[in-house]
DNA sequence: TCTGCCGATCAATCATAGGA
DNA sequence: TTCCTATGATTGATCGGCAG
């Protein structure tokens, strides 16, 4: 035996992408929070119920969008200015939530 | 190489992206797994996670069925029977824990394998 | 002051999904 | 089907904070 990558079968065999939807929700909240993208547990929560996901794949995709984000700025810059325009345009439409305001998120 | 990316955004104001923030410098200082010991120190540890191997994860498995917290010798016992060191039987016991609280956790909802197309 | 644990995260890698 | 990239999950190890 050499390569024991067989790690027993672990559950990332099988996955699913995330649907479109909640990629887009995913993508909104972190380039609307790009100097700080981490959410704390709720507004892992909220996001999670948003996209039908778990906290736990929540925190995976922050985790992977991060690391591979950092590790190739130039590579995420188009999607980057896809979601910064689109917080923009909400934010002038709504004018009341400000998309950048992670804090004060406690109880 | 190169991959300098030029603005190509004339509107500075609408193109806050392309910033660097601390959070993008974050970087962790290399794994000081080293297996220093066997005949001399070598100054340069493996800048590279263990791989353990499928006798030593059976083993400590086993262990943490029998008890999820170890004591300092049972430590030292454990670590010196599958060859690695203190730190990462304590580290992982200390994985597996979180591990084990995260299924649990988890394990309480009924959730869905994925949700295809929204 | 020092050590262990927790919770979160990093960073590298695995294995599959999806597209050409 | 094959090759390559995108992406979700896993995991050894690090970071900061807290307790003894």
């Amino acid at each position: 035996v050499m390569i024991l990558r067989s790690r027993f079968l672990d559950a990332r065999r099988k996955r699913r992408n995330f649907s479109k939807q909640a990629t887009e929700v995913l993508n909104e909240y972190f380039y609307s929070h790009l100097s700080n993208p981490y959410p704390s547990e709720e507004a892992k929560e909220e996001l999670a119920k948003k996209c039908g996901i778990t906290v736990s794949q929540v925190s995976n995709w922050f985790g992977n969008k991060r690391i591979r984000y950092k590790k190739n700025i130039g590579k995420f810059q188009e999607e980057a200015n896809i979601y910064a325009v689109k917080t923009a345009v909400s934010a002038a439409q709504s004018g009341g939530d400000s998309p950048n305001t992670p804090s004060s998120a406690g109880t | 190489a190169s991959h300098q990316e030029a603005c190509r955004s004339p509107s500075a104001e609408t193109s806050p992206p392309a910033q660097t923030f601390d959070w993008m410098k974050v970087k962790r200082n290399p794994p000081k797994t080293g297996k220093a010991g066997e005949y001399g120190y070598v100054g340069q540890p493996n800048t590279v996670r263990t791989n353990f191997t499928t006798k030593q994860l059976t083993e400590l498995e086993k262990e943490f069925h029998f008890n999820k917290y170890l004591t300092r010798a049972r430590r030292v016992e454990i670590a010196a029977s599958l060859q690695l060191n203190e730190t990462q039987v304590k580290i992982w016991f200390q994985n597996r824990r979180m591990k084990q609280k995260k299924r649990e956790k988890e394990g309480l909802l009924p959730i869905s394998p994925a949700t295809p197309t929204g």
